[in-house]
DNA sequence: ACGCTCGCATCAGGTGGGAAACGG
DNA sequence: CCGTTTCCCACCTGATGCGAGCGT
């Protein structure tokens, strides 16, 4: 099963949706179902690393099986005529059971939780079986000597968010951008070799859904002959490895339309049906200079899913907690939030609203205090693992200014790096070892540029890097005392360097606690009065936390805050 | 004079809401 | 008739251009 049927409990019918939305029992956490699967709580716990991987590695493959956390396998139904890939791309299909051993899955909320294909048996949808096309064929993940790529999905905190509601997105003739949208950090790739990224979006399941009773139902099959684009293809392709590692890989023009006939601007469109279930992918493949897809290397494509990033397209919000989600998150929609001032008293750089466009990430804010984050992930996962094998609730960012670092205050934080049984990258490398290791997580092990974001960034005051808007408070002594960038490199057995940093828990309380009271507050459509300086900060402990950290510190692309992101980043490894 | 920063105004474009239109 | 789609609206963000102010 994959989320959506199972996560209709928590709807609310449309028509009282604003009245239950008040009482919202999913964020009651009265929906034990929706806390186990997308409880956000646990999101930090033991997810958030970052392998270093453009140093040390000569311009060769970092070794990528050095450090994967858990293999994504999100199902994705494929009718047959639109087999596209072996199925091998899919990488659950090629997940032996072993993949999802205790180290994996206390590494992912979605093992269980998404009843994830553990095997090619085991999703609910047939793996890709078709052969290969002209985007190139896939990867055999496992074996070869090509290398593989791990790819985090930076705002997953907030996919989480909306896919526990059954994430919708609104589909136009003109093209509507995805929100969230889709931006990851890739790590691994060949430093020197050239690699077209792009995103495909694929039917999740063979169902027409619609939204009745305040859920979502299936509503007889699919139409598979739907036409159109379906890929997009990073403007940025092609790139070298470098470049796709060192900033964030943002899909934010992304848009996503209804109109199979338009023909303008067809790259930057995917055409979807409404009322259906969509899968986003990220391809990676590696090409010539010039872009040219090496058609004799069957492992130089990499295709990455993630569950949390399905959604239903629609012409218009169903779900009321969505488009509430969409209202508080997305800075455009702004204008639609009732209580705005009572929302954000604090000072409006203080909110980090990032720009849509340009800071891909940052922009896509996590309040979070308004919807609950439970604790189930942790304890749905922590309780099959060891706990010291676990990180701390916390999330932390790979900065190390003093205000961020002035807490950390459990001391006991744990860290994370993987190693891989076999470092050649072959299919034994679903047998990970994480191990929890005490470190320092130097921003020095975060070779990453700001990218383009540098550029834009001209008129902005160096205490607040992404915002136009001074930060007159300075950054975020708000977040001072919760997260601690603690960044350790360290050097596995193979030599493969790895990072990873600690988390301590006080985010993640801060968070629940921020959660607690806007709950008190019947969510958002209740005035945050008093602790609405709370919400936003807690808000920066999402998502922006990292953004926060980057405020603090001076920004330089010697310590760009783009990895740091990669705190709150899933992170996927190619099996 | 020159370069830089800052503030302001303007514009393009993104957002959800709601009413109207469409279609089975 | 009812569910879905389209269109327009007000509101918002971000990019850009311009001029003022300041320091060298």
């Amino acid at each position: 099963m994959l989320g959506g049927e199972g996560e209709s409990s928590t709807f609310s019918s449309p028509k009282d949706a604003a009245e239950e939305r008040r009482k919202s029992p999913a964020v009651d956490g009265n929906d034990p179902a929706a806390g186990n699967r997308f409880a956000e709580h646990s999101m930090g716990s033991d997810r958030y690393y970052i392998p270093s991987t453009i140093s040390k590695q000569s311009g060769e493959t970092a070794n990528p099986s050095s450090f994967i956390p858990y293999t994504p396998s999100g199902t994705v139904y494929t009718p047959s005529s639109a087999a596209r890939y072996p199925s091998a791309l899919h990488l659950g299909s090629v997940l032996p059971p072993t993949g999802f051993s205790p180290s994996t899955a206390g590494r992912s909320h979605f093992s269980p939780a998404y009843q994830l294909g553990q095997s090619p048996g085991c999703t609910l949808y047939p793996p890709y079986t078709g052969s290969g096309t002209a985007l190139g064929s896939m990867a055999l993940p496992s074996t070869g000597p090509g290398m593989r790529a791990q790819v985090y999905l930076c705002n997953r905190p907030l996919w989480l968010k909306f896919h526990r509601h059954q994430t919708e997105m609104i589909i136009t003739k003109q093209g509507r951008r995805m929100f969230p949208f889709l931006s990851f950090n890739i790590a691994g790739l060949s430093v020197t070799a050239h690699y077209n990224v792009f995103v495909e979006v694929v039917l999740a399941d063979p169902n027409h859904w619609r939204f009745q009773g305040g859920k979502w139902v299936t509503c007889g099959k699919a139409d598979n002959s739907s036409q159109g684009n379906k890929v997009y293809i990073h403007p940025e392709s092609p790139n070298t490895g470098a470049h796709w590692m060192r900033q964030e890989i943002s899909f934010s023009k992304l848009k996503l339309t209804n109109n199979k006939g338009t023909s303008h601007n067809t790259s930057q469109m995917i055409v979807l049906q409404s009322l259906h279930k969509y899968q986003p992918r990220l391809h990676i493949v590696e090409v010539t200079e010039d872009g040219v897809e090496d058609i004799n290397s069957e492992v130089k494509t990499q295709c990455f899913t993630f569950p949390e990033t399905q959604f239903i397209a629609v012409t218009a919000y169903q779900n009321t907690d969505i488009t509430q989600l969409k209202i508080d998150h997305n800075p455009f929609a702004k204008g639609f939030r009732d209580n705005y001032d009572s929302m954000y008293t604090a000072p409006e750089s203080d909110r980090l609203t990032p720009s849509p466009t340009d800071s891909s990430r940052a922009h896509q804010i996590v309040p979070g205090t308004r919807y609950t984050m439970q604790p189930l992930f942790q304890d749905q996962f922590v309780n099959n693992l060891p706990q010291n094998r676990f990180y701390n609730s916390e999330r932390a960012v790979p900065q190390t200014n003093s205000l961020l670092s002035s807490q950390t205050e459990d001391g006991a934080s744990q860290r994370w790096f993987v190693t891989s049984m076999q470092q050649g990258g072959n299919s034994t490398s679903n047998k990970l070892d994480l191990t929890p290791y005490e470190g320092e997580y130097s921003s020095s092990l975060l070779p990453y540029g700001w990218g383009s974001r540098a550029a834009y960034q001209r008129k902005v005051t160096p205490s607040l890097p992404w915002s136009p808007r001074p930060s007159p408070t300075g950054a975020f002594p708000e977040d001072s005392g919760k997260v601690k960038p603690q960044v350790e490199e360290e050097v596995n057995g193979s030599g493969a360097l790895i990072a990873s940093w600690t988390e301590t828990q006080s985010a993640a309380l801060s968070l629940d606690k921020a959660d607690s009271y806007s709950l008190a507050c019947k969510r958002r459509r209740l005035p945050l009065n008093g602790p609405s300086t709370e919400d936003s900060q807690s808000s920066t402990k999402c998502e922006d936390l990292a953004s926060a950290t980057t405020n603090n510190s001076s920004y330089s692309k010697e310590a760009p805050p783009s990895k740091g992101m990669a705190a709150y980043y899933s992170f996927y490894a190619n099996p």
